[in-house]
DNA sequence: CCCGATAGCTTGCATTGCAAGGTAGCTGGC
DNA sequence: GCCAGCTACCTTGCAATGCAAGCTATCGGG
C-alpha cells in the first residue's frame, strides 16, 4: 500500500485492462504502442508499455488473438493484433461478468449509505 | 489463465475486493466469517476465509479499520473491525474512482459495438 | 471426552501491473 | 556515410494480492 490509493488504483486496473483492451480490439486490429496512446487518453485505465506487450502476449497465448506483422510507412514494422472467434466470446462473457460486479459493487455501496 | 475465465473473474476481484469490504465496513462492525458470509450472497465477489483475514490485517495496517475482540455467546470470540475516519475518507476516494474506471470501461465496450 | 461448527490466522503459489532497460528499424540534418 | 531521435517491440525483476489448504482454539451436545 505504498501511497494510499495511487496504488490501490492499479490494483483496479488489474481486473480490467483485459477487458479493455479486448474491448478496444474488438472495433479494428491495433497494434502495441497504439493501445497505449488509444487507453492514454483515458486517464484512469492508462498503461505502460511494459504492461500492454505481456497483456498482448497472454491473450495471443491464449488464443483469443492473433497478430500480423505489417510495414509501417513511417517507422519500424507493427504487429497488428486481431481479435479471434473464442477472443469475441471471451470478450462477451468478460463484460456480462464485468457488469454483474460493477452492478453489485453498486449496491453494496449503496446499501450501506 | 488457467480455467479461461474463471481465473479472470479472480483478477477482476482483486481490484474491487478493498472497497466492497470497506463498503460493508461502513454500515457497521462486522468480523471476518461474517464479511465472508456476506460476499456469499453476491456470487460474483464471493471470498474464502483465507482472502478475507490477510486483507482485514492489510487494512488495520493501513489504519483504515480498527478492530476490538468481543466475546460470542455461541462460539469463539471475534474480532469486529470498524471503520476509522481515514478509512471513510479512503473510502470515499476508492469510490469514485470505481466509478470512473466503470464508466470508461462501459464507454469503450460501448464505442466499439 | 470427543466431534462438529464457528472463528481466526498462516503458508506457499500463481497471476499480473509496472518501472527500467535493451534491440532494432526508420528519418532527417550534417 | 553517419549520428541523434523517434517509434515499436520485447524482457527482466519486483511487489501486490487472491486463493487453496491446512492449523489452532473455543464452544456445546452427545
Amino acid at each position: 500500500m505504498r501511497t494510499e490509493h495511487e496504488a490501490w488504483a492499479s490494483q483496479l486496473r488489474k481486473g480490467v485492462l483485459e477487458l479493455a483492451v479486448l474491448g478496444l480490439l474488438a472495433g479494428e486490429p491495433k497494434y502495441g504502442s497504439q493501445l497505449v496512446d488509444d487507453l492514454a487518453t483515458h486517464p484512469e485505465l492508462s498503461i505502460s508499455a511494459g504492461t500492454v506487450y505481456p497483456l498482448l502476449a497472454r491473450l495471443a497465448k491464449a488464443g483469443l488473438v492473433t497478430s500480423v506483422w505489417q510495414e509501417s510507412p513511417v517507422g519500424p514494422p507493427r504487429k497488428y493484433y486481431t481479435l479471434t472467434e473464442p477472443g469475441r466470446r471471451t470478450l462477451n462473457a468478460m463484460t456480462q461478468a464485468f457488469r454483474a460486479v460493477s452492478a453489485t459493487v453498486t449496491t453494496i455501496l449503496e446499501g450501506q449509505r
